[in-house]
DNA sequence: ATCGTTATTGCGACAAATTTGCATTAACTT
DNA sequence: AAGTTAATGCAAATTTGTCGCAATAACGAT
């Protein structure tokens, strides 16, 4: 039931660390120097979720990110912040301020998952100058 | 390019406005009486998202749930509310109070997709007749 | 009412994301 | 050093959603 150290654990962990947005499976595929299999890193990655390491996020075409825990305790998680996902370089990133929803009386929250997505601010500028069909504004 | 209206469309259609969740292909596979093919039922409904009528939800499993428009006119479409969805009994309800996520300069907001998860009223209850280990609460 | 165009359907194949079973390896406890 | 069992690799399975294509049928025009 507890947990052994492997160069693959660590190897993730770091990744995840490091990075300033959340990675899909492939993400950390990608980044590693070292071949690591792709079960290996769904179940490393799962596992460190249980163990409130990172915390994973939906992004807006149904895949899953992983994200650092930041500002997280063993004893309280608070995942209450919006993720950004762009449409165009797939980036998910945290946002930080936190945003409260209000749930009916009588329901049990237990995870919440907020993302914007759209273009971030790199992909947006790209945008601008070549510009497509339409300018939309605004969520729908 | 115009839209046909077949039985089929009508039988979807109708399901989604008169449920007051969101629903799943295969939910609305299982609701209908007469059988009708699983590509189907997704082209349906992916035309009832572009036509507006409909709006997808990406549920905290990745899945993508379909829930009638309201409040939404041909010009203006508002899918700023939140989303319950039940960990236990799979439903994804339309929450009404509209959230409001500001986003970093530069960023070009376009869809929003809030989703808490958690215990619905129902299944809240007859959780608290049969407990299980750890009584955790709040947000994770 | 009939005809022609083409949107819609059904079906099978495909694709991508994630999970699972199982044998093998290797971390950690004693 | 030896034993226990968590972690890994690999293949296969699942799940969810899309796509190509031929057959069907809605609907505007004749
Ligand atoms: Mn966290
Ligand atoms: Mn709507
Ligand atoms: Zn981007
Ligand atoms: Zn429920």
């Amino acid at each position: 039931m507890s947990r052994r150290n492997t160069a693959s654990k660590s190897a993730v962990l770091h990744l995840i660390q490091q990075s300033d947005c959340a990675l899909s499976q492939e993400m950390v595929a990608d980044r590693l120097r070292t071949d690591i299999n792709r079960s290996t890193i769904y179940r490393i990655l799962n596992r460190f979720v249980e163990d409130g390491l990172v915390h994973r996020v939906v992004g807006e075409d149904g895949r899953q990110y992983f994200a650092r825990c930041s500002g997280c305790t063993p004893e309280v998680h608070r995942h209450d912040h919006p993720h950004f996902h762009c449409t165009a370089c797939e980036r998910v990133e945290c946002l930080s301020e936190p945003v409260n929803i209000s749930i009916p009386a009588g329901y049990r929250a237990q995870f919440l998952n907020v993302t914007v997505s759209g273009l971030c601010g790199d992909c947006s500028s790209d945008h601008e100058k070549a510009p497509s069909a339409g300018g939309r504004k605004g969520l729908s």
